[in-house]
DNA sequence: CATTTTATGTTAACATTGTCAACATTGTTT
DNA sequence: AAACAATGTTGACAATGTTAACATAAAATG
């Protein structure tokens, strides 16, 4: 039996089949939902197929966070450093983010997570430009801050940390169900933000 | 064979021993590093003899959990907010949790991570006191600082929650390996005090 | 075009893991 | 002392990542 509809020896392009069927997999039910026989299942193939595009479980997931970091990057609109409102532009960057972590909690944990995460710590730092896109829009946004009198003149990288730490703990803590938030969610957003701005004294 | 130095069949308090060893195993190599097999080798004592004490695996997870956020609690001790000097309180606060997070990042992801933390939803939240001491002393201290005049009047529990964002986020970010801060990591922690108080603003 | 080589996929087997059932031993109660 | 409960052991099972040996298709080579 040969050439059956979809019935094919060589399925072709497996690599990408593998990435973006595993991201679908770790969106819907989290990475440990990962397992080579339910992917390659869903594919149509055998198990050991996937050794012949990567080396383990572990490279593919090195992958699949690659291609995660693009696509989260890819979706910083590069204009918001354009814009004039500086400080409309970091909210718009800090409900982006957040928004982002929300709506993809399994993709967003996997991205930033540790078990995977020692892995990105070879290939990529925040000194590493093709890695921290992202990163390096907050930093030219808060040295257009300084520039324009808005922020206090200091370390761009830290004051960008800072914001960093603080949308990454607000992230974690709402997607791992350590904040029950019921209604008030739009109120701990405006107060964190406009607490980077001002501060919490009086 | 009987009574032999350390060979009897009944191990006393196995449950003690289990939940102590197993936190080590957490605080040395993660809790991905926890197999029952290794655990059980380690007392001298059969795989399956686990299932005496504990419903499953997750379920003894649960429990080392519960024990690590006793002590975490225990802590932060109570004088912190009978402390006259209420910024200092709260720098102390912080170095504390920060600190306890950087000499243990295992055993804080396991604290704060989700895997095992959606088991935590259903037993605690924010508003369980007897499960968030620790939150609860923040929320005093954020109410005194309020009623002195330090900090803006709002709601304690958001107030108290934006300070809990940055200290996990940070905390995080320095763990799992996103920060690379090679000298300046008492800058970036003053950084973000200081921002929480005064905010980036000039 | 025929043959060889490379790329890709399959099957069978193995070790590790959590879990359970059946059995063994010790401690406790009556 | 006898019955029962608590605790621990052994053997088995299914799921999983991984590897080795083999199979097939595509590409390169003459």
């Amino acid at each position: 039996m040969k050439n059956n509809a979809n019935t094919t020896y060589h399925h072709k392009n497996l690599k990408d089949s593998l990435i973006d069927t595993a991201l679908l997999m770790v969106k819907k039910d989290g990475i440990s939902s990962i397992t080579l026989r339910e992917l390659s299942k869903k594919l149509g193939v055998s198990r050991s197929a996937i050794y012949r595009h990567f080396d383990s479980k572990d490279d593919l997931i090195k992958a699949i966070i690659q291609i995660a970091f693009s696509r989260f990057d890819a979706g910083i609109p590069v204009e918001i450093i354009e814009s004039d409102d500086i400080v409309d532009s970091f909210r718009i960057m800090a409900k982006g983010y957040i928004g982002f972590a929300m709506d993809n909690p399994n993709i967003y944990r996997m991205m930033f997570g540790h078990e995977v995460g020692k892995q990105r710590e070879e290939s990529c730092d925040i000194e590493n430009e093709d890695e921290a896109i992202g990163f390096h829009k907050l930093i030219a946004l808060v040295q257009k801050a300084q520039d324009t009198n808005l922020f206090k003149k200091d370390n761009p990288m830290l004051q960008a940390t800072v914001i960093w730490s603080m949308m990454h703990g607000l992230s974690n803590l709402l997607i791992d169900g350590h904040i029950i938030i019921k209604d008030n969610l739009d109120a701990l957003f405006d107060l964190s933000f406009l607490t980077i701005i001002n501060g919490l004294k009086k």
